[in-house]
DNA sequence: TGACAATATCCGCTCATACGGATAAAGAGA
DNA sequence: TCTCTTTATCCGTATGAGCGGATATTGTCA
């Protein structure tokens, strides 16, 4: 019982949602969840270890940089609710525009950006 | 945004989701529930009107009483996650316990009980 | 109207968690 | 080893929401 309400309250935070709704994109780096979501290091860091804790997200560590994705997880019901996020989150006008954001971050990040 | 946080914060909560579950059967009043979840009656309400305003459940009063019961949503992201609960929650052991106690309560309700 | 029952709200308190700057830890490269 | 970069964690503070007893509100019935 603990271990659900832990789940819902995982999602209940803004900028927990913005990260998974990114994060279905593919994996990325704490850099550049930084840049997309504008938002100190700090923040975004303990959001992360947060949704790690409710087994949302893992990470990896290259070189220098810590890569997070999406689990694909073993429990059904988490699993079920992330394919309703995935239809849900992209139709939120802060999520459109995050991805919006995202897009021309990534166009212009070989060149100067972790990596 | 803002709602959806709410929705999710809506059931991050033990109490709320015992709840829920309880209402899958049929609406009960707020007695039902402190007899049931055996919690004082300042919880069980203020309990029902954050999940109104979550826009979970709606109450109706007959007389003294107010029955509460889930809302057939409109919001198709709602109801969606009403399904998945409905499919959920029942697995989980305190879901399971209310259940039965919920069972024998309203066998013997007719005789001593409201209503 | 007066007494009682069911429910909603108020109140003071406590606890969880958010924030973001500061610091620590870990790895890369000179 | 020294320095720099990235990330994780710590810290003090602020806020949100939980609790349950007390009180207010609403309706019933005599």
């Amino acid at each position: 019982m603990k271990k659900s309400t832990q789940i819902f309250k995982s999602l209940s935070e803004e900028i927990r949602l913005r990260i998974i709704n990114l994060l279905f994109a593919g994996e990325l780096c704490v850099c550049d969840l930084m840049e997309v979501l504008d938002l100190p290091q700090s923040t975004i860091s303990r959001h992360l270890s947060y949704l790690k804790n409710a087994e949302w997200v893992e990470g990896d560590r290259r070189g220098v940089w810590m890569y997070y994705r999406l689990i694909d997880n073993k429990d059904q019901f988490l699993n079920e609710l992330k394919m309703l996020l995935i239809r849900y989150l992209p139709t939120l006008k802060q999520c459109v525009d995050d991805n919006a954001r995202l897009a021309i971050y990534l166009k212009q990040k070989g060149k100067d950006a972790c990596k």
